[in-house]
Parts: structure tokens; sequence; C-alpha cells
DNA sequence: CGAAGAGTTGATCCAAGTCAAACGTTGTGG
DNA sequence: CCACAACGTTTGACTTGGATCAACTCTTCG
């Protein structure tokens, strides 16, 4: 990553205040053990800045406190497959070997990322056994989403891709963001981004897209999602009747 | 699964001459440990046997011991997705909520598992913490898996798709089974489990398969593999120039 | 205001799907 | 041991969902 890219990156006194804490591995470590042994510090990042690449090393693990984030493969012609979409209390980086990541990743808008040792949470993870599981935990509901993602792309058409995808993003953001008013969320995606994830192109996207709104079911425009009609979006992703 | 299709349940004196020791986390623990913590058991499937269904709950790990298994997600209407072909080895229902499974499982071949009750895992994980960091690294490299076979399905060619999935699997296959001569391995799939895999119809997967035969690539018949020139199924895969 | 990026729309193309029929292989029971 | 059934493979003809190419418009932002 850039020195530009990067506005701060401060020690952090504390994880009690944490704003993703409830939804994180961290949550069965006492806040001050949290602090204490991990050492967690914060780093803010630009829309737009690559901070993972391809082959690097990475040292540490991530977790989002604020913004988007997208993991994504490149083929060796510049094909790209957006593997997923982190916000709020998402981990980046933890189930890998740490000497050559497998996968990329890039802010979608303005994001405050938790950086943590990797040695010093496996440290950590002697200490507390309890946290290991957890941290099991993480990977495997990631290996599960990866799972239904494959499923959308391998067997549905792209207008049920799109609707199990606005689906998944909705209930996500809402988990990360309960305070928010549903049923309208902010979605600082791009078309092409949508098709990068479910294997299709921005043009396919947008007309699959305007379908949906056509029926009435979602209204999407200046990155804000609105599901108008949860059953019907449902019915559209395969999920019912 | 039915009580026909169970050959034979039996209980495991020792882990020390297991078959897929050196394969498994298992081998963090010491032989005598394996055995006295894990308790593990053995249980022996013809082949055609699901042995894990979608919803049900999953008391138990499973570790493949030898045969090749499919897991598969199922849409409402018959659409299949194959997920993972696992074998020696690989572990099943491990990172996953217990209490109802996200895919199913079925025995390709006749079958050995070894069957770890998920308790008895959690307290052998207590006393010996090494023991989840590796179980870490094996649901770690499942998702890296997922996210290559996503990669494969979202933005490669049906004979791209084919070549890296054979590719694939004649790595796995070898390196699980070492004492094997290569370059022939035998590769229990029909045409159809390899299209439920990829997202292709079995017509279609014949078509890209007689391709590559045709080119000099490959030889696949009778249920066996032969690699006959691995530079070229590379780049068919897309991985070299 | 102007430029760059994102969204929209239409025309055309093609990779993969669908449907259908024939052929091979495997395994089973009479 | 053969016959037959079930399943898998192969091939051909035709269709189609989504890709591609090419404008053009709308937003955003410096």
């Amino acid at each position: 990553m850039t020195a530009s890219s990067i506005s701060k990156f401060a020690p952090r006194s504390s994880c009690c205040a944490c704003e993703a804490r409830a939804l994180c591995f961290c949550q069965s470590l006492a806040g001050s053990d949290a602090a204490g042994l991990l050492r967690p510090t914060m780093l803010h990042l630009t829309a737009g800045t690559e901070f993972l690449r391809l082959g690097e090393a990475a040292p540490d693990v991530l977790v989002v406190l604020d913004g988007w984030v997208q993991t994504y493969a490149l083929l060796g012609d510049g094909r790209r497959q957006v593997l997923t979409f982190a916000l709020r209390g998402d981990v980046l980086a933890l189930g890998i070997n740490p000497t050559a990541l497998p996968y990329a990743a890039q802010a979608l808008t303005e994001v405050s990322l938790c950086v943590i040792a990797r040695s010093r949470l496996l440290d950590a993870c002697r200490i507390h056994p309890r946290l290991s599981l957890d941290l099991l935990e993480v990977v495997s509901r990631d290996c599960v989403l990866a799972y239904e993602h494959l499923t959308s792309v391998g067997r549905c058409t792209a207008r049920e891709r799109i609707a199990r995808l606005l689906l998944e993003l909705s209930l996500r953001a809402r988990a990360a963001y309960p305070e928010a008013h549903a049923p309208t969320i902010p979605l600082p995606l791009t078309q092409t981004h949508i098709g990068d994830a479910l294997g299709l192109t921005a043009v396919h996207t947008n007309r699959m897209l305007a379908g949906l709104r056509d029926d009435g079911i979602l209204s999407l425009s200046r990155r804000t999602l609105c599901v108008l009609d949860g059953q019907r979006l449902a019915a559209a992703a395969g999920l019912v009747g």
C-alpha cells in the first residue's frame, strides 16, 4: 500500500470501545486482555486503496471496523473474480499461508481496520484456548459463505445470482449496523463489482438490475439499495416457491 | 444413512497405524493421545451412500481414510452444485454449525471414514491448544480451495475449468497416495459429477473432454485419468502463457 | 465547466444449454 | 453365462442466456 493512502496508523489503547467488538472473535477475551495480548493498531484507508496484494506476505490479521472491502482473485489476462465483500466485524487474511496471499483486497469506501500481528494472535491462542475455537468459527463461516457463493455462480441464472447477492448483503449490512433503519442500506458497489462477484459482465448485470427494478422488487441508485419487496426478492433468488 | 449401507462400524484401538495419519490434523497428537482423547471409530460405506444430509445435525467430525467423497448443495428444483471432492486425509463437517449441515455428502466409491465426536474433539483442543490451530489450518485450506473453485466457475471457460479441476485432482490424489505410480490415477467421477462441480452440463463436459483428449493432453476412460502432457494441461488451465 | 467514471440501451454474436437418439459398459438375476 | 436393464458416453441439430461491441447519457467531483 502507498504511504499517501494511509491517513492514520495509530496504536489503540483499549478494545473496550471498539465498534466491531460485538461482531468479532475478540469478544471472547476481556477488553483489557484483548488490548494487552493483541496490541492492535488502527489503520485508516481511503477508498480505492489496494492494501493486500496477491502473492505478498501477510504478517498481520485485519479486522474491518468500518467501511466496505472487496477481496478478489486475478487470472493472468486480467479477468477478475470478486471472492468476498467484507464489512464491519469481518476478518481478512486469517486463514491463509502468511507467506503468499492467495487473493488481493481493496477498500471500496473509506475503511478503518484493526491490525493484529499474526504472531501475537497465535500467542494469545496459547493463553486462551477458547480464542482459537472462535477463530475456527470465523474461518468456517467464510467457508460456508464461499460454498453458497459458488452455488450461485455455478447453478443460478443471472437474475437469481443478483437477487441472492443483494439479499445476502442487505442481511449482513443490517447485522453489522443494527442501529441503521431498514430497509435502506448504503451499497458502495458499482455494477462492475457486482458482475465480477457473480461471473457476469457489467452490461448484463445492468439489464438484470433493471428487471428487478421494473418489477418493483428493489431500488438501487446513488449507492443506496432499498429492498421494496423482500418476499419477491427471496422468490427471485430462488429461495421460495 | 441406512443400516444396509454400513458394512462395518467398529471402535479403533490405535491411531498409530492410520493410513491418513500423515495427512491429517491428528498428527499433532501422539498416536496414543489421539486414540485416547478422540476415541475414534471406523465407518465403512458402500459406493453411493449419502451419509450427510442437508439440514440434518452433525454430531461427528469425519476424516476420509480411503475412497472418494463428494459434498454438494441442492437448490429447490433439483439443480446441484458439487462443492468439494474429498479424499484421504480430508475432513468433513468440521467447520459448520453442527445443528444443520449446509451441504450433503455422498460416497463415490467404497469409503472408510474415521468418526470423531465433535464434543471429544473440542475437549482435546482444550488439553492440546496446538490441535485447534491445526484445525484452523484445515478449514483455511478448504476455504482457499473454495475460492479457487469459485474463480474457475465464475471466470473461466468450460475447457479451462475442466483442465483446472483435473490438474487439481491429479495433484491431490498423488499427495494422498504418494506410493501410487504417476501419471495414472483412478478418478471415480462421471462426466455428470465433473459438470456439477464446474457449473456445466454433462453433454458440454463430454465435448470439452473430447477436445482435451483429441489434443493429446490427457486420456480419461473407465474411471482412470492419465495426464499425458502436464505442460499443456497447465496451459489449457490458463496457468501459463 | 469539463473530464472521468458509471449507467443505460440497442444490435449482434457465440459458448454453452437443451433435446434427442444411439452406442458402450457394468452389473445382476434368472 | 447370457440377457437385459440401468447407467454413462458420444454425437448431431437446434436454441438461448449472457457476452461483446458501440453509442450515448447521467453523476460525481476537481
